[in-house]
DNA sequence: GAGAACTCGTACATGGCTATACGAATTAGA
DNA sequence: TCTAATTCGTATAGCCATGTACGAGTTCTC
């Protein structure tokens, strides 16, 4: 009984489909949240039942795409150094990810809509650490505003690059320059009062 | 059989029970665009056939709705004065109308997928070009940058004006703070590189 | 090469939303 | 008051998505 779920090993076409999933799903949830099951498993080019024999439920096969993407992400911030000036490493930052942000925000919506909340939160609890700390470093040191609050700031960066991934996804936005646009607006919402001069660090 | 849909007078219950449909609609839909119109008819407080009565099908709904609310946007816009120095004519928009704005927002969701994107972009041009001959007013007159294009701006006007709008339909955003949030981010996003200290105002 | 693992089609039950048709009860308006 | 407009329940049908069951064919793995 001490084996309810051990499948130690799998065969390599069967792993590989269960790849093929998953990366269908992040690519189709973070164009459409709403993407249907079935539209997965064919963008992904396997049979329906395929994807059922890997994930029980299209909640199952959310989730799973979520953690992916948000393990993903985490790697991707790992390389990424943060310790610096805090706008040019909030500018890398934005950088290095504003895409892969992007699609963890639409996938994350489809998780809002068959995930239990809680879920959702410990999920992406950890990545979003990292863009609080950024924030809350960079307005300690003074290079950030500090008469909003960080919780608010850390939100607008993500609303900027949510709108501005649905315009590229929908070709109202150029993706070459989207980066720029972004880090720029971005950085000015986050520049301290200007009417008095606090000594900005260096 | 010159006479298809002419009914040139209603009964005046039947002309209110359309009035509280379109409002539950907006309601509704600005809620959650994918509200079916069962919930609709409910949240109005009407039977299902009555909806069904009045407008012939979901989509006809969703388009008058919107209509109506790009109207009321209109309205209230018409009646803020605009004219004077362009970041206090921003902030004034903002205050008098984010939350207009917001709603707008997601029951044009809804409309994009039900509507032809054609019949989208049509109806909420006008209210739109409010927005953008402000911004390009501010632009022309040095209060606002003029290294991002209009376009950007205006866009990221509605991403902030939309992320808060549904943080603050979630609970993760006081409402009462959020037009000052807004237009202290938007007005600080769209201020003029920084070298040259021009006087903002007060 | 043989057995097991895996794929994938078909079929089916379920549930939700849209939309139509019919008809009875209600109600506004003259 | 009387008639016609209006409401609104029920029934019906179609479509689509989810999820389960069965079974035959294919392909890895030993």
């Amino acid at each position: 009984m001490s084996r309810p779920v051990a499948k130690p090993v799998r065969r390599a076409d069967a792993r590989q489909n269960v790849e093929k999933i998953l990366e269908a799903a992040i690519a189709c949830l973070g164009r459409d949240p709403s993407t249907s099951a079935i539209q997965i498993a064919e963008c992904a080019g396997v049979g329906r039942m395929t994807l059922y024999g890997h994930f029980p439920s299209r909640e199952a096969l959310v989730e799973a795409a979520l953690t992916r993407l948000l393990d993903k992400g985490d790697q991707v911030l790992e390389g990424v150094d943060l310790t610096g000036d805090a706008p040019a490493a909030l500018c890398a930052l934005i950088e290095s990810s504003w895409l892969l942000i992007a699609q963890s925000s639409a996938v994350l919506e489809a998780a809002q809509a068959t995930l239990p909340p809680t879920r959702v939160r410990d999920l992406h609890a950890k990545p979003e650490q990292r863009v609080n700390n950024l924030i809350a470093r960079g307005q300690a040191e003074g290079a950030f505003r500090d008469d909003l609050p960080r919780t608010w700031l850390a939100s607008v960066l993500h609303y900027i690059i949510k709108g501005a991934a649905t315009d590229v996804a929908s070709g109202r936005l150029d993706p070459t320059v989207a980066p720029r646009f972004i880090s720029e607006t971005v950085l000015a919402a986050y520049a301290p009062a200007p009417s008095e001069e606090r000594s900005t660090g260096r």
